[in-house]
DNA sequence: TTATTTCATTGACCTATGTTAAGACTTTTA
DNA sequence: TAAAAGTCTTAACATAGGTCAATGAAATAA
């Protein structure tokens, strides 16, 4: 049972004969990536859709100014692609890189087709996915137009709460759509205020 | 043909016989709402996916201060819902409200689904559309990160050329996520500098 | 038609966050 | 191990946009 963090991952959802889970196991690649290496690029098309065995990556978007945007961080258990490019062979709008060493399940569109048409179930599985990004983004673009970056800090923490264990500070105050220097100053006024 | 803008619509992407084109006619219901009428409200589940015969509408956040975030305007030929608890049955977290007399087409999830088995290449149109929901959502969320207020005041101006004359501009300003204050002194300075 | 609510504008002042620059500490690379 | 690159903090100053308050115009309701 080669993948199994991933079968097990699918079958939260629906339940798998053994045939299904070797087709799956023969769909997936396992690829590694070092510290700092991209999964696929911003304006770049992303022919891959991974699941995070191991690791810990960040997706950005640069601006035209150059300046970068963490949209996610992505642990092990998380999916990482870019939908839209994915499926349409538009570019790409953000680029995906490793944070720290990291293993993946990798599939390309031609071949996730081939699955979806041996395995029709997964296609409830993925539409479930796409449902679960598409509410996940939404939350976090209300939160982004409604709450104080003091907030948006304290949603980071609850969701993700050894994040500060996982990458560095300036990569959080990018999530948080603030500069390094003004995470700092607002973690030294909590703790001086305790506000 | 009762129901024609939508049938072309679908015909975008599609084609349907006759049998299908007057289920379709079937399914969906006209939905008259007088300006200020709410279609769904925050809080409440979402059973209505509508699509925009005439008029306009606004889909709009309230947070935990009280304060309104106008998320997007909908216009002929435009979808409103909210997808996650249409199909989900969770609570809706937007509210869609007539900003002038306006006329739908709505359909309810159990009709949906049964338009689905009776017709199953609209699964395809729906898929396309989640995917440019999401997609639209993906560069709305880019845009609030990373350009300033006149910026996006532009983009909106582009994408809805005539948007000041279908709303008020407090709703643009809320859209854009300033206070109309804010929306004066800025369309004032861009007169005077012309920067 | 008048009364009432909604809407847009302006001004004075305030605050959160950006900008720039410097210094210390840590990790990676040669 | 030395040099280089990356990271975090602090401080002084700048600025976009928020807050509050007042006013007049426009739209809606009585």
């Amino acid at each position: 049972m080669p993948y199994s963090e991933l079968i097990q991952y699918f079958e939260q959802y629906v339940s798998l004969t053994e045939e299904e889970k070797s087709h799956i196991n023969s769909s997936y690649k396992r690829v590694k990536l070092k510290k700092k290496d991209f999964l696929f690029k911003q304006g770049e098309r992303c022919t891959t859709e991974a699941f995070v065995l191991k690791g810990t990556l960040r997706s950005f978007y640069v601006d035209s100014r150059g300046n970068e945007h963490v949209l996610n961080f992505a642990l092990p258990g998380w999916w990482v692609g870019d939908l839209s490019s994915f499926y349409h062979g538009t570019d790409s709008f953000i680029t995906v890189q490793a944070l720290e060493d990291t293993d993946l399940l990798v599939i390309d569109p031609d071949v996730k087709e081939d699955l979806f048409n041996q395995i029709p179930s997964l296609e409830r599985v993925f539409r479930i996915i796409v449902q679960k990004h598409l509410s996940s983004l939404q939350t976090r673009f209300l939160s982004t137009i409604s709450e104080t970056a003091d907030q948006r800090y304290n949603n980071l923490l609850n969701k993700i709460p050894n994040i500060e264990q996982l990458v560095p500070q300036h990569q959080i105050a990018s999530y948080l759509g603030i500069l390094p220097e003004s995470l700092s100053r607002m973690k030294k006024q909590l703790l001086e205020g305790k506000k």
